[in-house]
DNA sequence: CAGGATCTGTGCGAGCTTTCACAAAGCAAG
DNA sequence: CTTGCTTTGTGAAAGCTCGCACAGATCCTG
């Protein structure tokens, strides 16, 4: 499946959803769910949460449905979120801190494993378990610690620079928290976290 | 043309864009702009910007382009982000703190007004300029000061019922930072903000 | 073991979204 | 004024996404 077509990005987008629903239903003790169950929870229809699945799989049983930690692995394979990936941080400003700081990424399969700034006052100093780096050195450093993904929390006048830089060293996937739409070649891809955009995506209806 | 059909969703999702978009023209001296110009910028089609706008009006001079401040100024009476909105805060912990402090709000129609958290260690407490108002009053409180927004920001199991109590008290819109799907009645939008279903959005593709 | 209930995986069609491509409009220069 | 260049706004076509509805699989009960 996952060779002949290709999956659609929205259909990957919501995996993510699903495998976060997973994880709650089984920490509720819930050890079999039903597109039905599952679809009430999220909001979405039933059926498109079976379609979305049989591009990978299989993975249910006709008049019984899913077994919980079984979709769950399954889906955190497709992932490729059964396994730890280093993130590279990069500005140490509140945001930076904030994201350091969050508990929420263990477990999921992202360890924060080094920050940069590229204030001089700030270089050397730490940020809790880390020593914040130098951030002109960022390509060179991303691309000798191999790490692919990274999160981008500077101002948005310096956010395309420091793409360039992580692109430059190799990294693929960005969390881009600059309030900005940053150009990058075709094989990266970017993520955009601004809660002004989200906000404002709302107040049209109010 | 907002009267006859409505808007799609995703039209009115990419506004906020633009209109960053054209706020950082600005900024950078540029009174004058093309569909095309802006495309470029923002990695989509310039027919795609065009239709889009077309939903609302006609805001461009053929051969000429967009006027930068006008198109502006039309997006933000279309967002209605041409005031200023009060926000309501829930939940005082890292991230409550991160959003309390975050500048990138003031200028872009939105100003928090208030802090919930249902620690008693934390009510009464000052975050920034606010007191941390108790969470037991949540509905009471918005409905009084008659808030339309929340930003919630509080653990995965707490979020549902501090949902519940926003919609109780007339929020129409929330902003959920917490890891987990909401349920809320139509007419109340929810836009979510999960860093990890962000970066597992993007590892399916490395 | 038969009948009934449940729920998956999927073909198909309806509806939505994007792109194409062009007429019409505006400007500049001679 | 006329010619040529540019760019908008928009029908129409192409492409994509979603939900319906059902065959088939699985279990339960008696």
């Amino acid at each position: 499946m996952s060779q002949t077509k290709p999956v659609p990005d929205i259909v990957v987008g919501r995996l993510p959803v699903y495998l976060r629903a997973l994880v709650h239903l089984l920490e509720e003790g819930q050890e079999v769910t039903a597109s039905k169950d599952l679809a009430e929870r999220l909001g979405i229809s039933s059926a498109q949460i079976r379609k979305d699945l049989s591009h990978f799989g299989e993975f249910g049983k006709q008049g019984m449905g899913y077994d919980v930690a079984y979709l769950r692995d399954q889906l955190k394979r497709i992932l490729q979120v059964d396994r730890q990936w280093d993130v590279a941080l990069v500005g140490a400003g509140d945001l930076g801190h904030a994201v350091a700081h969050y508990g929420g990424f263990a477990g999921w399969g992202f360890r924060v494993a080094c920050v940069f700034d590229n204030n001089p006052q700030k270089i050397g100093r730490r940020l809790g378990r880390f020593e914040i780096c130098d951030a002109t050195k960022l390509a060179e450093q991303v691309q000798e610690m191999g790490i692919k993904i990274a999160i981008v929390a500077v101002p948005a006048n310096a956010a395309q620079s420091v793409v360039n830089d992580l692109v430059r060293g190799g990294v693929k996937a960005i969390l881009n928290y600059a309030p900005i739409t940053v150009t990058t070649p075709q094989d990266v891809y970017v993520q955009y976290i601004d809660p002004v955009v989200h906000l404002q995506r709302m107040t049209y209806y109010l």
